[in-house]
DNA sequence: TACTGTGAAAGAATTCACAGCC
DNA sequence: GGCTGTGAATTCTTTCACAGTA
């Protein structure tokens, strides 16, 4: 029933009445990847970015100093962070670049290429399609739905629009693990619903409303209004600690 | 230093070595918003969208538990988070559905409108130029920055796209408190360069790159790719327990 | 020497559970 | 009876600080 936050992060689903959450979310994974706190998960992508970015520098190694300035958060956190991985530096010198790349790579599932299907073919859509991001991180957008008969056959990159009728098939038909939802609030739940019928168990939604789903479905948001507002509360909170300095006629530290 | 990343939260900024962060967070605001945990901040977002809608729906009380269904979290979180407005439910009936909207639009500093500037036409820059839900949290985006001389001139909605030579001075003279920046990753930390030093202390950021900005700025990071690839170890983990479970004989509960 | 990896301490966020009020 | 508001308990996350090692 529950929904993951764009901004925050917890374990499997909880059913309507918040009783019992995650189904075994702390117990570890026999092969490879320990349970890894699902802050640690999202840090994760970061570094990886910034390593790509390390590997066509031709870095060969880097210090937990370094990589993390430049992803931004204290190296501490990351050093403890790469830690769940069982991660190998080597002290003295730092870590291998490509080495943890791979590592990082391997942890959050990214070996193998992932077939998306994007619904909502409008502004958002089309920038969607059209993100290199995905397609660099191994991420395919096989398939790209609207409802709006049209636009169905627009040709967007290499894609060509689809009606949302055939999103059943295909979606089986191409073996999607992961569908993005695009579409105006209004439609996003019926969407949602026909993704999650048709075998998708991840969702990434820009809809602003909160899906439904059942337990086994796993769903991200991003939401644009939500992260403005955020900023917004910055905004006031800045101002109103400006009266009270001048107020006291103190000044804050710049 | 530090950017805020959108699938986290921290108080103001720490320095590049980790030492001292967060100037003066915990301390409450005289005024009225008293000192509100960054996780509520996000959430009280997501609780003024669902009373939008049932404003509009006319309905006029609402129970914890109803409201918290329908945000996605549990109803005690709800409960806490409201109570550090100081809120004002009523025991034995609930909330006073429009009353508790106005209470959170003032909390997160909502009840004057923000002038957005916008950097970056491209497709990404167009959606969200396009996207409602700014308008309808009073956010006007009030001006379209562009590096490419062929946009310049085009009309975007009620926008014409501007030169970013322009943007300095336009930011000023059109008092800009949010700077949203949607260019690709190598324009990116120029342009917040140029925000920054045209007075705006707000910034919203798609380019895949940590910004670097003073102490004084805040920034909110949206990374497409991040949330991604959050969702793909979730598949990854999904399937690595699919595996183990066969191999036990075991069914995990559906 | 310069750096990693990690226990142990500190700090946030979440959840529980119940007193208090309508 | 039903529901809010909140201390106290719990769990998750970050930070510290240092032992250990190439």
């Amino acid at each position: 029933m529950t929904e993951r936050s764009a901004t925050r992060g917890m374990a499997h689903a909880s059913s309507t009445d918040g009783t019992l959450a995650r189904t075994a979310a702390t117990d570890r994974v026999s092969d490879d990847a320990r349970s890894v706190p699902e802050a640690t998960v999202a840090r994760l992508a970061l570094y990886l970015r910034v390593l790509t970015t390390l590997v066509e520098a031709k870095t060969a190694t880097v210090s937990s100093e370094e990589l993390a300035a430049a992803a931004g958060v204290g190296s501490a956190k990351l050093r403890k962070d790469l830690s769940f991985l069982g991660s190998n530096g080597t002290r003295g010198v730092g870590y291998d670049v490509s080495r943890l790349a791979s590592r990082i790579e391997h942890a959050l599932g990214l070996n193998h290429r992932h077939r998306v299907a994007l619904v909502g073919a409008g502004n958002l859509g089309h920038a969607l399609a059209g993100y290199d991001g995905f397609a660099e991180r191994g991420f395919t957008v096989t398939a790209l739905f609207d409802n709006d008969h049209a636009r169905v056959g627009e040709r967007v990159g290499e894609l060509v629009v689809r009606h949302l009728d055939e999103l059943d098939r295909v979606c089986v038909e191409l073996d999607i693990s992961i569908g993005v939802v695009a579409t105006p609030a209004a439609a996003a739940q019926s969407v949602c619903d026909r993704l999650v019928a048709s075998g998708v168990r991840c969702i990434l939604n820009f809809a602003p409303i909160v899906l439904q789903v059942p337990d086994t479905v796993d769903v991200r948001k991003v939401d644009l209004a939500v992260e403005m507002q955020v900023l917004s509360f910055h905004v006031a909170r800045r101002a109103a600690k400006q009266v009270r300095t001048t107020q006291n006629g103190t000044v804050v530290v710049p």
